[in-house]
DNA sequence: GTCTATACTTGGATAGAC
DNA sequence: GTCTATCCAAGTATAGAC
């Protein structure tokens, strides 16, 4: 393989990755088709095989991209982060909003592509209760610390990640919306979750 | 028209709507096709449009056939339930679950049409905030009365509703739940909600 | 109203030339 | 690696006999 021939094949496979990246917000995850994803990025059908085996793997690829740029600010908290404390919680809600708002694309893509799986699967609860993993533990930590929790985290946390991942979605996704900022609406859910936990 | 004839077209129809039921459960609404529903209800393709343009159409009926059976039980709300009430809180969000749970089939298939749609379409929030429409009546009923509420009832309803709704989902999707009974799932949901509403 | 048979469309995937 | 051309499977929807 030449180094002209590589960088073309480097190319054409970020035009494929942007392309998607645009048409998954616009249409979706599922109702962008492999030919509409090759047809935006100015390339041929034939040429997407070579890079992708189909569209799951390229949302994988995706994803990867997205952990690598903003996955540091989710994957790296301390066990010990005080939830009880509400600025803390404000903090770890703005994060998780900013980092849905940002990778926009996947997270329609993810969300789209969980929902649609067949329910007997089980997979929302698996997603769910894995990508809510560590908050379970930083609750975990509170009751350990004997603090009155209204539940057992084990459901809590999933709980508090759906609303937040459904709430973010509906929002993101139309012009409509409730008519209040990102920083507006991170406080609404601290005010709630903050008293919900601790109790005033 | 006989009146055999239309019997047997009677039976037809709730035939392919059973059918319907037992399959979105299954393998979902999306992925469920109209040729499997007319197999598994031992009817042929072309006697489906006979009684149904489409898939939605038949959702619609089904969405329809539920309002009938529980709707009363959600509808009639009297505007000023007190949900500051811990037991009328708890009362509300068992009687949502329940309703979740007994229509699954619906449920599931309404999920699934709503998130599969362009996100571009704003149906996710536009179909949140119909949903949680009362709920926000509720809120905003108790912030007339000058309860201290942690937000704007606009954000808090859906917020609520995103929440129910997608853990709904996902637990009833699965068989490796949180390993809680609708009971305690309505407990710790109500303990969360309660004191985040009210402080305790 | 229901059936069988089939036309039609979409979209995924590959073959082979360049 | 990329392209054009094409095959093929899946599903929707309709036509026409009963």
């Amino acid at each position: 393989m030449t180094g002209v021939r590589k960088r073309r094949a480097g190319e054409t496979e970020a035009a494929l990755k942007e392309a998607a990246r645009r048409l998954f917000v616009e249409r979706g995850f599922l109702n962008t088709k492999i030919t509409d994803i090759t047809k935006a990025a100015g390339r041929s059908t034939g040429s997407f095989y070579e890079h992708f085996t189909g569209k799951d793997e390229l949302l994988a690829a995706l994803l990867s991209d997205m952990r690598g740029a903003a996955g540091a600010a989710i994957t790296e908290h301390p066990r010990d982060h005080d939830l009880s404390d509400r600025d803390e919680l404000r903090a770890h809600l703005a994060v998780a909003w900013g980092v849905f708002r940002e990778n926009l694309p996947v997270v329609v893509a993810l969300f789209q592509s969980m929902v649609a799986d067949e329910p007997g699967s089980g997979r929302a609860w698996r997603d769910l209760a894995t990508d809510t993993d560590m908050l379970r533990e930083h609750l975990e930590w509170l009751a350990e610390r004997g603090h009155a929790l209204p539940g057992p985290p084990r459901i809590l946390a999933p709980a508090m990640g759906a609303m937040l991942a459904m709430l973010a979605y509906a929002v993101m996704t139309t012009d409509e919306g409730p008519g209040l900022s990102d920083a507006e609406i991170v406080e609404a859910l601290t005010g709630l979750l903050h008293k919900g936990l601790n109790g005033d």
